[in-house]
DNA sequence: TTATTTCAAATCATATACGATTTATAAAAA
DNA sequence: TTTTTATAAATCGTATATGATTTGAAATAA
């Protein structure tokens, strides 16, 4: 491309003021700086991005929209609290669709990139080693959405896309990854691996990965019973 | 409530112009006043809404997050072309949840709102008979949020209402109910009321629920390819 | 005291005004 | 002719200013 005056000017790497606004609050919200519960003061936020009020209502317009803000009229905009409830109900309906999903990739999954799926599960055996349980998130989120990549509907895709980030407040809190549960993930993304390659029937394959992803949430109630009773005695 | 001069004055029953601009570009949209890949120019509509620019962009926003429309930089709205393969997609994804939700549901289903089912599925049966698919679609939607009411997933819900908002607009443009199929519909209807009322397993109902909306789709396809096939002789 | 009303401060919602960006068109150069 | 550059019109993005609504505290009445 040839730079003229105007390809000039705005290539100083500017994004909208908006989108601004919208990165800052959501990594205070992932970071916990804006607990869940924090009222957003739309003026005060604006004065100190150095922008009017305009683009951060626009932002947290996007991020009601994201589930992270609930917005009341006239009221302002708070931190949707977390709410262990809705955490659970989330992930069972990312089993759900992930099962489905990966079902229907796995009638289309190329041979050549399996080993792409042995290759992260290893470095999840890496990070789970150095207790790095965010760097373990990362990859299982990279996992599932390699083996349902290829189920060739852009809705559904988009669908679990969203849900994933819902849920991603919570897991950077770090409230979501158990050691023990961590490891006997390990060992069923292996049977996942092999039923992809061995070309295993849909309905198998939708139940067995709707049940590992039901067992994380399982596993959640569990811990949580555990503790409970701890408290008790 | 006691009215004291605040609450007299707000009892004009007022919506805000944001909601007022949304509920107006929604119901062009799904009328078709708006078709698919119309730009809608917020300064043009602001003026004709009599209010500033700043309320329409917003409930442009809003209806960005809906699906119903496309947003792009410094270059406007588009409404969302009409895609038969997202259609079809999203179809799918219903099919998907409310297979699971109903399933769920099923489990703690109350026997006394059995009857309602049925009262639904009769009227359905009316309005097949005169023709009347703009009252049949909205019966199908009403006996189908009943039957996963149940199923004590608020996320889960949710989701499923703003996948139906999105197929809206087609139900509304009269592309979906095609006559064979209903009736072939409101008869799978009966068997998931009886389902419903004999307790059946969780997988029975999630596989029949899932397949009875998966034919709709199915009958599409079928329709389509009718017509290809007359378009070649 | 307790409940109600009034009032003011904080904050949101919108209008107006202006600057920024894109897009289409016309002029100029290769 | 074809490609590139300049220009103008349309439209979006944001700042500033002002009106509207809520909220909470103080004043008043029961």
């Amino acid at each position: 491309m040839i730079l003229n005056y105007h390809s000039i000017m705005k290539n100083n790497s500017k994004i909208s003021k908006q989108q601004y606004a919208y990165k800052v609050i959501k990594s205070r919200i992932l970071d916990g700086r804006y607990p869940p519960g924090y009222k957003i003061v739309i003026d005060q936020l604006a004065r100190e991005l150095r922008t009017s009020a305009i683009p951060v209502r626009e932002a947290i317009r996007n991020l009601e929209a994201d589930g992270l803000i609930h917005f009341k009229p006239y009221s302002g905009a708070i931190v949707t609290p977390f709410n262990e409830k809705e955490y659970l109900e989330t992930l069972s309906v990312l089993a759900v669709l992930e099962g489905f999903a990966t079902a229907i990739s796995a009638q289309h999954f190329p041979a050549d990139r399996i080993n792409e799926l042995t290759e992260i599960n290893e470095r999840m055996k890496e990070a789970l080693n150095d207790f790095d349980f965010l760097m373990f998130g990362n990859c299982n989120r990279e996992f599932h959405s390699l083996t349902y990549q290829y189920c060739n509907n852009h809705f559904l895709t988009e669908n679990i896309k969203s849900t994933w980030n819902r849920l991603d407040r919570v897991r950077k809190m770090g409230a979501a990854t158990k050691p023990a549960r961590a490891k006997k993930s390990i060992e069923e993304h292996e049977v996942i691996i092999d039923m992809l390659r061995g070309a295993r029937s849909f309905e198998e394959i939708e139940a067995y990965v709707r049940t590992h992803k039901l067992n994380t949430v399982q596993a959640f109630l569990e811990e949580k019973n555990d503790r409970e009773l701890r408290n008790y005695t």
